[in-house]
RNA sequence: GUGGAUGUAGCUCAAUGGUAGAGCCCCGGUUUGUGGUACCGGUGGUUGUGGGUUCGAGUCCCAUCAUCCACCCCA
């Protein structure tokens, strides 16, 4: 390379040892979530700039400052989605489905946030989102926390913790936020500069601060969970009920906030302290209201969204698949044979390489590099006779076979 | 957006301000029908980039870009 042409920051390449990863993690979800009966929506990468400054809030970080948002040549405000659930929404209003009862839908994509990157957190991530509209819970919060759980435990994932919350509704948020913002402007001399800021942009936030005299000046503070509306209250007490029912440990985080202005009563973040800073793996609640503030009809909602990256950092990278054969092929006049064989077998679903003919000993250093299990050579002779060589590269014995007969000794 | 650490061969890393090196990998040979070991040889670098100081800079200074980590925020 002349010049030296890089991805750009904080967007990296997936190179065949963490796609392998990616993989995995996919079909475990799409066994999961088919099992519970969700099915997979694949929606634009590309939405109206819009559709996130309704639904996500046009004061969160993520619409102010990490959007990549720009106006396209006929003039239109487009951006890269920076999440999953408002094009989600988007897509079932655009459908009409709204009186088509619950809909299951699950997705896995890239999600795009222009932030400065650190460990599992990238400009370009993906997301396994999974929305199930127009149920009003708590028995779908209970499934859905089962579901999820599921799924992490078929990953092979314990040790994450599981921290729920409530975050209120229409009827007690506001005037439990009036509250805490009382109560914070009493004990502001003792909070720290973010959180002077975040009394203003969002106050709940600040239960939340790493800061240690915050934390301590924070201790009596007054928490949403403690100031809920009776419905909001019951629908928490009977989620928990569920968990406990189906032996589903949890534990209660008064100081969990969702970052999206979206969320309502439960709220849940499935997190792990293997990952430095950003520990939370799954994450997502209820969202009752997005659907009728993005036009449609009051329809309560809940789903959530996984971090590929960071899920395949907590997981063994799977190793590739050897092939079964590696094709050694020897003199000019064998290796169009050779070629023919080698296609015969892939025909019969063993994975093949060809060693592309040329010095034997060339060849047998690429099929040892491949990890083949046998290698076949295919010389003059053996097309003459109609039969391969066959080496085993552990034991390096080798016999001569027909077709058929390698095929029935591999069965 | 803020702060800290780090940028030398494809990879991992050396080089008191004085000729840019090693190991691994890769290619070839010792063996023109036999790999993993061994030996021999070879390819490969404007030291991230651009300035500055100096007789002389991989080394010191400034800027910039990138990576990593943390803040912020979030999956």
């Amino acid at each position: 390379m002349a010049k030296k042409l890089r991805s750009i920051r904080g967007i990296h390449d997936g190179l065949p040892d963490q796609v392998r990863g990616f993989q995995h993690i996919e079909q475990v979800a799409r066994a999961v979530f088919e099992r519970y009966a969700f099915s997979e929506v694949r929606l634009p990468v590309l939405e109206p700039t819009e559709l996130f400054v309704r639904s996500i809030g046009s004061a969160t970080d993520i619409v102010s400052k990490e959007m990549y948002a720009f106006v396209d040549q006929g003039g239109d405000h487009i951006c890269l989605r920076p999440e999953g659930t408002a094009g989600a929404v988007r897509a079932y209003l655009q459908a009409g489905l709204t009186r088509s009862g619950a809909q299951r839908w699950y997705y896995m994509g890239p999600m795009f946030r222009r932030e400065r990157p650190q460990k599992g957190r990238l400009r370009q991530f993906q997301q396994i989102g999974l929305e199930w509209f127009g149920v009003a819970g708590p028995v779908e919060d209970v499934e859905l926390l089962a579901l999820a759980t599921a799924f992490l435990k078929a990953l092979g994932l314990d040790g994450l913790r599981l921290e729920l919350n409530s975050l209120g509704c229409e009827q007690c948020r506001p005037a439990y936020r009036a509250l805490l913002v009382d109560f914070l402007k009493g004990i502001a001399g003792d909070l720290c500069e973010t959180c002077h800021e975040r009394m203003d942009k969002n106050p709940m936030r600040v239960l939340d601060c790493k800061d240690e005299h915050c934390q301590h000046a924070l201790r009596d503070a007054p928490e949403m969970i403690g100031h809920l509306c009776a419905a909001c209250a019951n629908h928490f007490e009977r989620l928990r009920q569920g968990l406990d029912a189906l032996g589903l440990s949890y534990e209660v985080n008064p100081r969990i906030v969702r970052g999206l202005d979206y969320y309502n009563r439960t709220a849940f973040e499935f997190v792990t302290d293997r990952l430095g800073a950003q520990g939370t793996v799954l994450a997502g609640g209820r969202y009752d209201g997005l659907i009728e503030e993005l036009g449609g009809p009051a329809t309560p909602a809940i789903g959530f969204a996984a971090g590929v990256e960071r899920l395949a950092m907590l997981l063994e990278s799977p190793e590739p698949r050897r092939p079964d054969f590696a094709v050694v092929s020897l003199g000019e006049q064998a290796l169009v044979w050779s070629l023919e064989q080698a296609d015969w077998l892939r025909a019969q679903g063993f994975v093949v390489v060809h060693c592309g003919g040329g010095g034997a000993k060339r060849q047998f250093k690429l099929a040892d590099r491949e990890h083949a299990r046998y290698t076949l050579v295919i010389g003059e002779e053996e097309m003459q006779r109609g039969v391969f060589t066959l080496k085993d590269m552990e034991t390096g014995e080798q016999r001569t076979v027909t077709g058929q007969e390698l095929v029935a000794s591999m069965q």
